[in-house]
DNA sequence: CGTTCAACCTGGGCGC
DNA sequence: TGCGCCCAGGTTGAAC
């Protein structure tokens, strides 16, 4: 589910824990999978209680929190808890929808005056979403430049022509390698190639130069744009701020889950494919070769 | 290098 | 109603 939009407003719906003290972590009733998890729930408990929240940063598609040492353990170097949503995972500071899908309860110690949250929690229906506790050098491995391209909101028109106007790969593909420009997900790659009127299929190398600068002109624009509208959120338990509001950027889509629906541009039926396992939408007639 | 497939999971929707 | 199948916003690793 949570592709950039949806995981920098998870980050900015999380400003409300910066600067707290970590009073308790509980991975409840092991509903992590020992897969997704590392180190161990109870180390990671052990290593980060009484730490503070630094920082709260998004790195891609993951939230990445900073968390500070008090005294001589600073010395240490920093924590990172990197948290990756994958499909429907969510940062919440209110109720969950389920206890059951509760994976992770950061709580914080009592503030005076009382505003703040209390609690951060991680909820993941499906589960696949992923819990770890970096170093500097950790977090580099994880989400580094060897892992992630620039931010989708950033990208130039050079940065991906550098990294992709060679490959030989489907431009949809492509735009789904977080090589090539971090925090492109499914649901985005369809809007932008909308958009930029480029057929989903056209092979990187075939398209023409001043193609890169405007999908990344495209790009910048329409993740903002999503950014602005707290995300895009489809179905019932789906994506959620992190104070439980749906977001609005679904009555923009143009493409994405439309199959037979009319074009808004052109009406013509907007077709489905399937491109590496994963499903491809986009109009017939507004996107051709670039 | 690039693609395909399976796997990791839960649950909603659909056809029969 | 129930069952089986397909589908879903993501990522990884193995095989070809």
């Amino acid at each position: 589910m949570p592709e950039l939009p949806e995981v920098e407003t998870m980050r900015r719906g999380l400003a409300g824990v910066v600067g707290r003290k970590i009073a308790s972590v509980e991975f409840p009733r092991s509903r992590v999978r020992p897969l997704s998890i590392e180190p161990a729930a109870a180390t990671i408990s052990r290593r980060i209680v009484g730490h503070t929240v630094a920082a709260v940063e998004r790195r891609g598609k993951r939230i990445v929190i900073e968390l500070a040492a008090a005294g001589a353990a600073a010395r240490r170097g920093r924590l990172w808890l990197a948290i990756e949503p994958r499909m429907t995972g969510l940062m919440l500071v209110v109720e969950p929808p389920t206890e059951e899908h509760v994976r992770m309860v950061v709580g914080f110690g009592k503030v005076r005056g009382g505003g703040p949250p209390q609690r951060m929690l991680f909820w993941d229906r499906r589960g696949l979403g992923t819990i770890r506790l970096l170093d500097d050098r950790g977090l580099d491995a994880a989400c580094g430049p060897h892992k992630h391209g620039p931010d989708g909101l950033v990208v130039t028109g050079g940065d991906l022509a550098a990294r992709l106007a060679a490959s030989r790969r489907a431009v949809k593909v492509a735009l789904l390698d977080q090589r090539a420009v971090a925090g492109i997900g499914n649901i985005y790659a369809a809007e932008i190639l909308f958009r930029c009127g480029v057929d989903p299929r056209m092979r990187c190398r075939r398209l023409p130069r001043d193609a890169w600068e405007r999908i990344a002109d495209v790009t910048r624009a329409l993740l903002a744009e999503a950014v602005a509208d707290e995300g895009s959120s489809i179905g019932d338990e789906t994506y959620r701020t992190a104070d439980n509001r749906v977001g609005r950027f679904q009555r923009r889509h143009r493409v994405y889950g439309r199959e037979g629906a009319a074009c808004t541009a052109c009406g013509a039926a907007i077709v489905r494919i399937v491109q590496v396992q994963r499903a491809t939408f986009f109009c017939p007639t507004c996107q051709r070769r670039a």
